[in-house]
DNA sequence: TTGCTCCTCACGTCACGTGAGGTGGC
DNA sequence: TTGCTCCTCACGTCACGTGAGGTGGC
């Protein structure tokens, strides 16, 4: 047979036939005079072979393995490497399954889906359409930089208190809040950022008592590094006052020892 | 930010930035007069959003696709895409769990990993150790040819048949004439082959008759092809002459007219 | 002679990994 | 000065698909 006529009847390309070939998975059959190849029925057994393999998922390198010593057939080797092979499969499901569980959640919150997932649930501003676009912006960059940062206690501390937040119906009194701070004239007077900052700690306070929160300790060099960046390029400079102050009250109120 | 700073800030090799930097997907930042990469906050923000709509299974061309309008955020539009995403992951996920199906066939039938699936059941030899090896290779052979020639409704009767022969416990009567074209000398009377071929037509005819299959039925010239390959290179003279006394013999008990 | 099939390079796919070889920064 | 990081090619991965350019067979 011509490789045209063996590729027909494994029903699989030529070019598939010559690439089996040229990997060894194939013998390279004794050709014509015209250099046409002329292969036996027994390639067509050792093809059609490899396409049942392929089929169930086998790689290329492993069915070689597999076919190598034809010669002795051994059903307990082949138990073994369907076994293998499952449990890849399992293991590849599974990978498929866990993203699909993460798309289910960001399409029930309605979030975008670049949105990390733990934050899906406690994205705050998505709903309303009243929120200036760069806020919204800033938020979906905080979540996005507070997710992949904080390590998993402290997600888990800070989200929680951000679900508390969202269940008990104050996430308007937030909203309010961050609406204040991005409104604040830059030449705001020091009484009012005071007040706005005393404000600010008053409505965290429970929250951050309730859960042990300490939003004064201090974080790794990079990721102090990371929030500079992040606070010169994202934030203004009142904006940055106001948190100063925000970190300082706690401070005082949780009762952090100077240094 | 440097590129080295600007991965790890995010969790990716320096080398996937700079893939995705070839690719359009991260802009071409600013360079210090060393030539170095000068990243800012917002190059994070992206790399991050990339990070995670990678991690759902997003390809980077689709990823590049949705962030290209990101100045107006389209909830709606992320929903289709992940509606998009979750049904290529629905069907990847069901092809892969239909390999699943046919593996745990194979198993439970304890045939070869290269059997072909709608055989699994049906294989004869397999679990018999006084099968000769050249007579065991034949029957997988055939089998392979079998499952990839025959249409679908061919393979249906023919192996409900072998099925029905495997549930009657009529294996080792098919078993024992095996043998016996197998053993048949080259130099065999004509009367025992055809004392042979009347056997074989005995033990087949309930089976025929009873599914309605007739071994007499022309099949296409390439198949035709094909069968007489294998009959020149996997079968010897007399079991040749046994096989087409076998079809003279059907033909004349079912009555098929002669051309 | 025409159309079909065959042949052998050789590049492209996808998302990077992995050196190779050379240079700036602390 | 040494070790670290950065830079840009450029090849490799996996299982082929897809022309490109040339030749034999009916």
């Amino acid at each position: 047979m011509r490789s045209g006529e063996l590729a027909k009847a494994a029903g699989v390309t030529v070019r598939a036939l010559r690439h089996y070939r040229s990997i060894g998975l194939m013998p390279e059959p004794p050709r014509t005079e015209s250099d046409y190849c002329d292969y036996r029925m027994s390639d067509l057994f050792r093809l059609l072979r490899i396409k049942n393999l392929v089929a169930l998922g086998f790689s290329l390198e492993r069915i070689k393995a597999m076919l190598e010593d034809m010669d002795n057939p051994n059903l307990a080797k082949d138990f073994e490497y369907l076994n293998a092979l499952d449990q890849e499969l399992v293991i590849q499901i599974e990978q498929l399954e866990e993203k699909r569980r993460t798309i289910a959640l960001l399409k029930k919150e309605q979030v975008f889906a670049d949105t990390p997932f733990e934050c899906a649930e406690i994205a705050l501003y998505h709903l309303d359409q009243n929120i200036p676009s760069d806020l919204l912006e800033l938020e979906r960059d905080a979540l996005l930089v507070c997710a992949h940062l904080l390590d998993k206690d402290e997600k888990e501390k800070a989200f929680s208190a951000l679900r508390s937040i969202k269940a008990e119906g104050q996430i308007d009194k937030y909203r309010d809040i961050d609406l204040e701070i991005y409104n604040m004239p830059e030449d705001a007077s020091e009484s009012k950022r005071d007040e706005l900052a005393q404000r600010i700690v008053d409505l965290m306070m429970p929250i951050v008592t309730e859960l042990g929160i300490d939003p004064t300790e201090p974080i790794s060099p990079e990721d102090e590094a990371l929030l500079d960046h992040f606070k010169q390029e994202s934030m203004s400079g009142v904006q940055n006052d106001i948190t100063r102050r925000v970190v300082d009250i706690f401070k005082v109120r949780l009762g952090v020892p100077e240094k």
